[in-house]
DNA sequence: CCGTATTTTGACAAGTCGTCATTTTTCAAT
DNA sequence: ATTGAAAAATGACGACTTGTCAAAATACGG
């Protein structure tokens, strides 16, 4: 398996550096402060040796993404396998995706850029392809547990309503809530004192609307959500932690 | 009122050409597209003048996004002002949300461009308060629905949980999905076939999550939006319909 | 008709991206 | 070691940005 040449472990190294570097700049100064110019500069490359590695600077983006994207799907298995009744697993996916969201903290911020269609156009197949394999996947994650609940008697959707339906409902939520949070400066002038939890509760209360039980009152749905994330998710939660305090030294 | 010079008018006609123009290039042309030499030429005006109205062109975005978001504020407006029991005006903001997708298809599209730090940080503070503005308003109409709501008896919220993050909720949804569709050529590829439909019954489950009465089941919700588009806004459905059908003749 | 005030202009500086002919390096075969 | 062909790295270049600003064109009151 490890038959690399000197070479070609370079080459693959190269190619983490420059996604490093170009994760910090994107995140420090924007989609404009990215630019291969001062990738090459930073690395000590010349520019053409840049575009050997990616044809273009969106490209860069869409591989930071799917980079993230590829974890997500990850912990949104581990999350759908969680051992318990549906509406648990459901739950199990919401601290699946806040911890990823704290793992990541800039993932919206590049998902964002990356929609829009002038970056999206310019991206290879191969890389959309892979992009859109983790999403198809994550959302198959979600519909399987919506399945789950409807074959175990949980949950009984209305005629002509499919489970694709109601992930449609979460995701949506979940994408907005996320793109608002990374793009806006103060969402406590409008009264969210806490978004996350906000979130949170606002799924819970989606899935009661469909009548999925137990009902959020019929359990304690904080606790549950703590439990998930000290014990089953006990690695992502420590590591998340761990980012946190780190990003807290260089505030400082 | 009307003591304007000829100059001033010319000035004042040539701000809403270049608006045009510009709106026009961000549609077909994207982000990139959008160049002030470009708007410049095809007003025939010299690069210099165009400057003189906007001193960058996340400016000219920011100012078609206010235009927009002024009308969104209005329709918000008579939505809330729907003669009936709180659950139905809020039914009424989803028509007019709605309306208004049809009526600005390029709204969001604009609105994730302006969300980029890197543009949203090079306008004007007195456009980002408008907007801000415009924001806070359309919030404000849709958490004093709730607020009726509540001091009516048809919806009671847990401890702890304020109007404003049910208002979270509803938005965080609806800004999620239409920036999905926005930018997501496949949705029908995951399932979901009609996503306004979708986003649709998902706020109302949201809303049944809550235990807002009357509950969805309790009415037949398809029926009353349908006749608050065709009687309460049948001037914006109408109006809607006419941009349909020329988007239909363009096509063809 | 004149002189001042305003508006318009487009050449310019500084900065992008992506290309590609040259130069440099690598490495297997002698 | 030496060679020479193949692979990789380079950076000057063309074509594009944005935003500025001295100079030219225009407007307009007297």
């Amino acid at each position: 398996m490890t038959t690399l040449t000197r070479k070609q472990r370079e080459v693959r190294d190269r190619e983490a550096q420059i996604l490093e570097v170009a994760r910090n700049m994107l995140l420090e100064q924007g989609y404009h402060g990215l630019s291969m110019d001062r990738i090459a500069e930073a690395l000590e490359y010349s520019k053409g040796t840049m575009y050997q590695h990616f044809s273009c600077k969106e490209e860069i983006i869409l591989a930071l993404v799917n980079a993230s994207l590829t974890d997500r799907l990850v912990i949104f298995r581990k999350a759908a396998s969680y051992p318990s009744r549906p509406r648990e697993r459901i739950a199990a996916v919401g601290v699946g995706v806040e911890l990823f969201v704290r793992l990541y903290p800039h993932h919206f911020k590049l998902e964002q850029v990356l929609r829009l269609s002038s970056v999206w156009e310019k991206t290879s197949p191969e890389r959309r392809q892979f992009m859109h394999h983790c999403e198809s996947q994550c959302v198959g994650c979600v519909s399987g547990i919506v399945r789950d609940a409807i074959a175990q008697g949980d949950l009984t959707l209305p005629e002509g309503v499919t489970p694709e339906q109601l992930v449609f409902g979460l995701w949506s939520m979940s994408f907005g809530a996320q793109t608002i949070l990374a793009s806006s400066t103060s969402l406590v002038d409008i009264g969210i004192g806490d978004p996350h939890r906000a979130l949170a509760q606002n799924q819970a209360r989606l899935l009661d609307g469909y009548g999925w039980r137990p009902l959020s009152s019929e359990f304690d749905y904080e606790a549950l959500s703590e439990r998930i994330a000290r014990e089953y998710f006990a690695k992502e939660t420590e590591q998340a932690m761990k980012l946190a305090q780190k990003a807290n030294r260089n505030s400082a």
